[in-house]
DNA sequence: GGCGTATCATTTGTACACGAATGAATTTGG
DNA sequence: CCAAATTCATTCGTGTACAAATGATACGCC
């Protein structure tokens, strides 16, 4: 029997060593907490994914810009991005047109349809944090994004 | 000028809700900090991603099991346990024979070659681990780890 | 003013990730 | 004991993700 939580394993030499458990490694369960919230947001938000809905809800909150200005404020590449905006493109949600001034650059704006889609859903968005966050106290929330936010940021 | 931390709209009414931020929403911080951990683990584990590792390490800790089985334990569903295990079969890494009583499955086992790759990694993942933990103190590790695996499993 | 460098968007290739559908094999319940 | 439900693996389709290569354009600096 072993005991709970962390757990050693004793080598032949007598030695004890971290074992390696793969459901203890930040990796794994962050995964999993990925997981966890991409079927909640399925669930509530079933006509657009996150990286779509990122998309959207960055475009209202700072109107138009380029391509891969808004990648960059979404946390994508730009071979990413550009998948993402191909798709609300395709369904209407944004609109694309040249640059005035540089001409390397697509500018994409939100359409009058995607405008009303993000703002109908937000609502919808901060529950399925809200929700995504149910497990936790009000205290442990708090502590958990700050550390998290800590993390991400390395 | 907008205060740090939480933030608040003034809405036309003159209520006040909560704002959408998009950057503190659970999910898109989990988001990057996975994109984190995943290229802390690439810079040191170049040639396997985190699920073909995950998938190996399991098979070592466990021993020969069924692939739906193994895609369970490594959180992965049936669809995406098999293209996995199809990339480390065609590098010889594991082994696929038929189970002798239910012919419906089909038992996977590491390979020489995959066990001795395995054992040689474990102290690499460990240092993955810990590398994507820096940013934390050993309390804040502690604390973010109960937290996160809460949060992970409903 | 022009050349080297950087930026923007795109394409290609590989690898998850999951819903849904399918067919074969096993298990269960009456 | 046998029909119904379940399980196992596979396939298809869609949607991220990112590295690397490419071509067009803009910018820095001499």
């Amino acid at each position: 029997m072993r005991a709970p939580g962390k757990t050693f394993q004793v080598l032949p030499g007598g030695r004890a060593a971290d074992a390696y458990d793969l459901q203890e490694q930040v990796g794994f369960i962050l995964r999993k907490a990925n997981q966890r919230h991409l079927s909640i947001f399925a669930a509530r938000i079933s006509d657009l994914t996150p990286p779509q809905f990122a998309a959207l809800a960055k475009l209202h909150e700072v109107g138009a810009t380029s391509q891969n200005q808004l990648g960059q404020m979404v946390a994508m590449d730009a071979a990413t991005i550009k998948g993402v905006i191909d798709r609300l493109k395709a369904r209407g949600l944004v609109e694309l047109e040249p640059h005035g001034k540089d001409r390397r650059r697509l500018v994409v704006s939100l359409s009058e349809k995607g405008r009303e889609l993000v703002e109908a859903l937000l609502p919808e968005a901060l529950e399925v944090t809200e929700e995504t966050l149910a497990p936790l106290t009000p205290r442990e929330t708090a502590t958990f994004l700050r550390l998290l936010t800590k993390l991400a940021e390395g």
